[in-house]
DNA sequence: CGAACAATTGATCCTCATCAAACCTTGTGG
DNA sequence: CCACAAGGTTTGATGAGGATCAATTGTTCG
């Protein structure tokens, strides 16, 4: 499969780039296709490359010591990840990515996106404005952790996952996800996630299954996910 | 008083800035004078400047709809802070920041600052390793707080503050906080920290005063942020 | 059909948050 | 210089919220 340099004008870093810039990374691009459950890299491999997922899904996570997982985001179609190494020589990934699906992403010698990025204030600021997100999105998914209880936390991942990649069916959003992936990005355990989904689809605000989520009254979760009282 | 613009090369973002850069900067910049419990800014106003702390000390906190405060990281001497609006136009600051004590800090336009980033590669790159910096650490305490337990935060969080601004005295390394900002910063409340610091100078690793902490044994301490076992 | 994987549910336990009360420390004003 | 106020700290008692463990029940797919 050969894909087309001005296709990456969807990535949002590169919304800004002239013609001649697409076709110069992907130009200098490689091609990875990594099946279901396989890694694009892990997790304190030197950052050698960023990679443009041009399609399937993964997940970027973050292990500690004793070999528990968090979820710090899903990777859709046309997202950038493992960047931060055209920024910074020398540095190892901070995190794992790991396909969710069958996945192709185009993969950029980070040094050669540096380069381009040195004559081209335009793509370091969309990459800055990238980042500035992260920051803001961690920072507040911090606080959350730190301050509100489980329920809401479910639901606020709910609602997130629901805006960035939900299927609106005629009955609701459809999220597809195992109990242990909301888990993950909610902090949390499979059990207790598994407990508050039984618990929302007996008062009828989402319909649970295997490995999928109806939303089915979106009013009802933002109410958890914002309700002052408690 | 008035600031010598070459001192500015104190800061990280600054560090390959020419002499006329630092110039330029310095003379769209003004001087801010805050006392202590006193705000730079706060959470959700426009971020029309960027700040650098010339004296004193600040934190960056964010404020749940409930009041619930996380602190997400305290500013020293010739630190930035409030940049992502030289980034984004139009946006609001994602946190507060308030000065520890009297504080000065210099305050440079946002638009000014893009301006000049927009034809100095080597300036918007190093604010960009400021930003995958606090990405990193933000990505490390959502995993801490996610999958960590309470005694193991703090240590960590004495470990951060003990290589970022401990003062190194005969005994040890000294921090100067209040037990309710140890626990914003790890993500608990201050009768925790009370209790585990207790425990902890029983055990000889620290030694515990009002708004006072000092590291005794920081091997001990690392040890307890490390350890496998539990 | 059986194996592998995902989800549910109950029972139990443990870590921390919360509340309350008392105790220190520091600075201020009479 | 003492008394007192204000803010910081400690400690105990209590309980809630979830984690953990175990057993069972779906679901999917070769």
């Amino acid at each position: 499969m050969k894909i087309d340099p001005l296709n990456l004008r969807q990535v949002n870093v590169f919304q800004n780039a002239t013609d001649e810039d697409l076709n110069l990374i992907a130009r200098h691009a490689i091609e990875r296709s990594i099946e279901e459950g396989e890694f694009f890299f892990f997790q304190g491999d030197p950052a050698a490359y960023l990679y443009v997922l041009v399609s399937g899904r993964a997940k970027l996570m973050q292990t500690n010591p004793a070999g528990q997982q968090v979820n710090l985001r899903t990777i859709n179609e046309w997202q950038m990840f493992g960047a931060l190494g055209a920024v910074r020589e020398g540095a190892t990934y901070p995190a794992s990515a790991q396909a969710l699906e069958h996945s192709v992403a185009l993969a950029v010698k980070s040094e050669t996106m540096h380069e381009i990025m040195e004559t081209r204030p335009y793509l370091s600021f969309d990459l800055m404005k990238l980042m500035t997100g992260y920051i803001q999105e961690m920072q507040e998914r911090y606080r959350e952790l730190a301050t509100e209880k489980v329920e809401r936390r479910i639901a606020r991942v709910l609602l997130r996952l629901a805006a960035q990649m939900g299927d609106k069916q005629d009955g609701g959003i459809e999220l597809s996800f195992t109990r242990q992936d909301l888990a993950e990005m909610s902090g949390t355990t499979l059990y207790t996630v598994s407990r508050i989904l039984s618990e929302w689809e007996r008062q009828g605000l989402v319909e649970a299954g295997r490995e999928r989520v109806l939303i089915r009254n979106p009013h009802g979760v933002v109410s958890i996910a914002e309700e002052l009282n408690q």
